[in-house]
RNA sequence: GGGCCAUUAGCUCAAUUGGCAGAGCAACUGACUCUUAAUCAGUAGGUUACAGGUUCGAUUCCUGUAUGGCCCUCCA
């Protein structure tokens, strides 16, 4: 700990000393609170005059003499608070014992300033927990212009090791935090209203399967083996439609081993659904309405605006065609259909200069479908800003999707892109058990050529669907990125309460 | 894994060509009984991320390391 950092700790903890010299607990057990700041200042007109008692944090002190004002705040807000040495007498010097980041209650009655801040007037005052160490000092300066925020608490590494102070004392980073769980709340309000049944499945399994990615592994002890965390929840919640469950969900964390970025984290929240009966278009319906039923509830519109781009979520959604979009992105090249042309123009088309830079994405572990795959990220994606439904992708990107009955080399699956992030992925499922079987053959052999993210045969699956799943449609959403779309985050950490860093040495 | 950039007081940031490391906020002392980035006067606070190198002299130039950010690569 720096010398500094000590010098400012020892100076409190004198301060702490002196108010158990005086009688003062610093640490009751509770306090009692008759109002929350917000509150306070909302229903002045009915307040005035009375006595009320509030609770929270000091965040600024404006010293007069005999005559303090202070700003305290909780979870709803602000409150000033006006200490006065003619209502306090003796107390009045217990507030050279206070400092910024302190709990204080205080009671008083509620008054207007001159300058028209609502403030109470304090009567009594009680120090609730005393803070040893100062948190950073941000100052918000009303401006004609609107707030101006001096000495923000702004370096990223600082705010993510801790977050606590992060949050503590940039609003807009708690604001963030908690549009993430109003998402939660928001999508299992939707989800209960729709008649869906929440369920858990393991997050540790004995084999992953449900998406294509690197999985964390660990050990347990007694079963003396190798458990892998989930990287999607998606071939057990089938088993409980092969178990007689008909529309389920779940809500959880899925965890794949790769690097973080802008719209990545490791362990994300993903929501899962299957409904019996349905197909993709029954997902598509149930996605629309559930990420527009977030959107009212959390920011009262459709029409948001994420990273200074206006998001219009106003339904319908346009569709395209994975394939067929590409097909007409890539007129130019002379293939016809990405699909059925020549497999050698295809890879052609990656020595074109234009495109070369593409080349190593499929070097090495070339298909026609990973090559279509690589060609609609970089093409055709980033140009997804509106909320977009993409159809027709490869039945072979889709091992666990249902074929188009008039056209098998497609899929019936949908992705779902929002401001060029994915956001959702749903399915026709299969559940064809021999099919499904021969789909699982195929990603075998992509792994065995060293596609390290191609899924595992999971023989107990194959035997479920032998007991005969019925015709269902299935969806993910990432939840994290409809958060960071509502919150308008513009990094995925920044509304994951603890992201995690390097531990440092 | 690759490229670029950053790291100076508790916080936010300066420091000219390589020449005594500064300011605001916070803290401390004092003044001030309606302030709100309160104000005014003063005081204290530094292993310039870390380890080396060049130099009479390094916050500054060089090398390495650590951590972080952005952009690539991979996953949603």
């Amino acid at each position: 700990m720096a010398e500094e950092t000590k010098s400012l700790r020892q100076i409190r903890l004198e301060k702490l000393k002196r108010l158990r010299e005086k009688g003062v607990d610093p640490y009751p057990v509770a306090a009692a609170r008759s109002h929350l700041a917000r509150d306070v200042v909302s229903s002045f007109a009915e307040l005035e005059g009375e006595q009320v008692a509030v609770a929270g944090r000091i965040t600024a002190f404006r010293t007069h003499g005999k005559a303090s004002f202070a700003d305290l705040a909780d979870a709803s807000g602000k409150i000033q608070l006006y200490f006065k040495s003619d209502f306090l007498g003796d107390r009045f010097e217990l507030l050279d014992l206070l400092d910024l980041g302190d709990f204080l209650a205080a009671a008083g009655k509620v008054f207007k300033t001159k300058t028209g801040e609502v403030t109470v007037a304090v009567e009594k005052f009680d120090v609730l927990a005393k803070g040893l160490l100062t948190p950073p000092v941000v100052k918000t300066e009303k401006t004609a212009a609107g707030e101006v925020v001096h000495d923000e608490f702004a370096d990223p590494e600082k705010r993510y090791r801790k977050r606590y102070v992060d949050m503590m004392v940039n609003e807009p980073a708690r604001d963030r935090v908690l549009t993430n769980a109003k998402v939660l709340r928001a999508a299992r309000r939707y989800m209960d209203g729709e008649g869906y049944v929440e369920v858990e499945t393991p997050i540790l399994q004995p084999l992953y399967g449900g998406a294509n990615a690197r999985p964390f592994t660990t050990y347990h002890r007694d079963l003396e083996t190798n458990l892998y965390l989930r990287i999607a929840d998606e071939l057990y919640l089938k088993r409980l439609l092969v178990a007689g469950f008909e529309k389920v969900y779940e809500i959880g964390k899925d965890f794949r081993n790769e690097s973080i970025d802008r719209v990545h984290y490791p362990e994300f929240t993903m929501l899962e659904a299957y409904e019996a009966y349905g197909d993709y278009r029954t997902m598509l319906t149930l996605t629309v309405g559930l990420i527009t039923a977030a959107a009212a509830e959390i920011r009262g519109t459709l029409k948001l605006e994420y990273q200074g781009r206006d998001v219009d979520l106003t339904p319908p959604w346009p569709e395209i065609r994975m394939v067929g979009t590409l097909n007409e992105r890539m007129e130019d090249y002379g293939l016809g259909d990405v699909l059925t042309c020549p497999e050698k123009d295809l890879e052609a088309v990656f020595r074109a200069d234009a495109l070369s830079e593409l080349w190593p994405k499929v070097e090495g572990r070339w298909s026609r479908a990973r090559a279509v795959d690589v060609l609609f990220d970089a093409l055709v994606v980033p140009e997804l800003w509106r909320p977009t439904v993409v159809t027709d992708y490869p039945a072979e990107l889709s091992p666990l999707a249902k074929r188009q009955r008039a056209n098998p080399a497609l899929a019936e699956r949908f992705e779902l892109y929002i401001a060029t992030m994915e956001i959702a992925n749903a399915f026709s499922e299969q559940n064809d058990p021999e099919e499904q079987r021969r789909a699982f053959e195929a990603q075998a052999k992509a792994r065995a050529a060293g596609d390290e993210e191609a899924q595992q045969l999971d023989e107990d699956f194959l035997e479920a669907l032998e007991y005969g799943m019925p015709p269902t449609g299935g969806l993910g959403i990432g939840l994290d990125r409809v958060a960071m779309i509502l919150a308008d985050a513009p990094n995925i950490r920044e509304v994951i309460a603890f992201p995690q860093l390097r531990i440092k040495k």
